[in-house]
DNA sequence: GTTATCGGATACATTCACGTATCGGATACG
DNA sequence: CGTATCCGATACGTGAATGTATCCGATAAC
């Protein structure tokens, strides 16, 4: 019998998200999570194993939601002219639920880094995510007449916009006031973009200097 | 009496350093701690409060560590040339024990993102890292005969930098086979760094195709 | 409409980590 | 060398979170 079951599984990892983000793993209790849903512990139990599996779970439908916003995003791509301000714009842009999000990633990262499981699901995640914004980024850039200089990858490229995002998020929800979400990504991913991509029609040799 | 006193607190710190890279705050019990450290409960009870107190405590010593390090490296300055590539080797390079500080640093940096107390200490820790990596960075740029761009300010800058490093770290740490660290800073760095100078003696304004 | 099964609530036992209060040994001081 | 004080060990009580076992209501099947 389903109809409630995942009505009741999808409070039930509302609430962990919310739980999780506001007093991380280790801090939340099982009922914490079962009170914020409306239920006792009873229908947690009947749902998951343990605490971690919820964290799993949760990550999961995470994820998966992720993804699929991204899907989207890429999908409804205005089709006016791009530049690269406009590009790191793009990055700048941060959803206002992005601050639970990065609570409950980040502290899933860190079981990544200790346990091998959590690392390959996580892992697995984030190659989906790099597929879908290399893609996002060659069209977008192919649009903004430029190509990718020789020598620099894709893939690399992506992990090091990815990086920066995450990098600067963590500064920005430590001092919001000194330093906005997005203030680093307008402030150089343009000049970054531009010292790694070169125009597509006439590929012209920048002077270097270092 | 003070013979034994700073011993078994540094002992402690130890202990609660490893025990809290490998379990995190939340997975530690104080017990374990005081396992580690040679020591029973009763020790740690008569040196800190509670397991908080004692995270505190770590987070304040290891930053104390973290930038006296960062000034004796600044201070061994080679005074050969230097280019933006060895500067971007200079931000690849990784301690062996960075593992088990990120783990730590960045589970006190959730912790400050919820606790504003924890964020006002871990916002002053960084700002007097980031005065040093600025009059770091500023020195060697000028040795490497270099200058900021107009509209480019050093503060952003280092935190773009100190951005990437964290963020690539991440990545580094949950798939340590595919992109081992320091891999996106030595292929991405010169190239930002070129982007946001220009050589002091002769200042040329690059083209921008963005 | 009746029945069987499923899902969540309730109640209970257990374990475990915590904090305190007290004791014994070691160290500095006279 | 004796003594007072400090520090860490030991022992205990307590509260809380967990997991399980059972019960009751709801839902689907016939």
């Amino acid at each position: 019998m389903t109809k409630r079951r995942p009505q009741t599984l999808a409070r039930l990892l509302d609430a962990a998200l919310e739980a999780f983000a506001a007093n991380g793993f280790g801090g939340t209790r099982i009922e914490d999570v079962c009170e914020r849903a409306g239920y006792t512990r009873g229908a947690f139990y009947s749902n998951f194993a343990s605490k971690e599996e919820l964290f799993f779970a949760l990550f999961d439908r995470h994820a998966a939601r992720v993804l699929e916003r991204f899907e989207k995003q890429a999908a409804a791509l205005g089709p006016g002219a791009v530049t690269l301000a406009d590009l790191a714009a793009g990055l700048a842009e941060f959803d206002d639920d992005e601050r639970t999000w990065y609570l409950v990633t980040t502290e899933f990262t860190l079981s990544a880094i200790r346990d091998p499981q959590a690392a390959r699901r996580l892992a697995e995640h984030d190659a989906r995510l790099r597929g879908e914004a290399m893609r996002l980024l060659a069209e977008r850039l192919a649009r903004a007449g430029l190509r990718l200089r020789p020598g620099v990858e894709l893939e690399p490229l992506v992990r090091m916009l990815i990086a920066i995002r995450e990098g600067a998020l963590a500064q920005s929800y430590v001092e919001p006031e000194a330093l906005p979400p997005g203030t680093l990504e307008r402030q150089f991913l343009p000049a970054l973009l531009g010292a790694v991509t070169e125009v597509a029609a006439e590929p012209v040799a920048e002077p270097e200097h270092g």
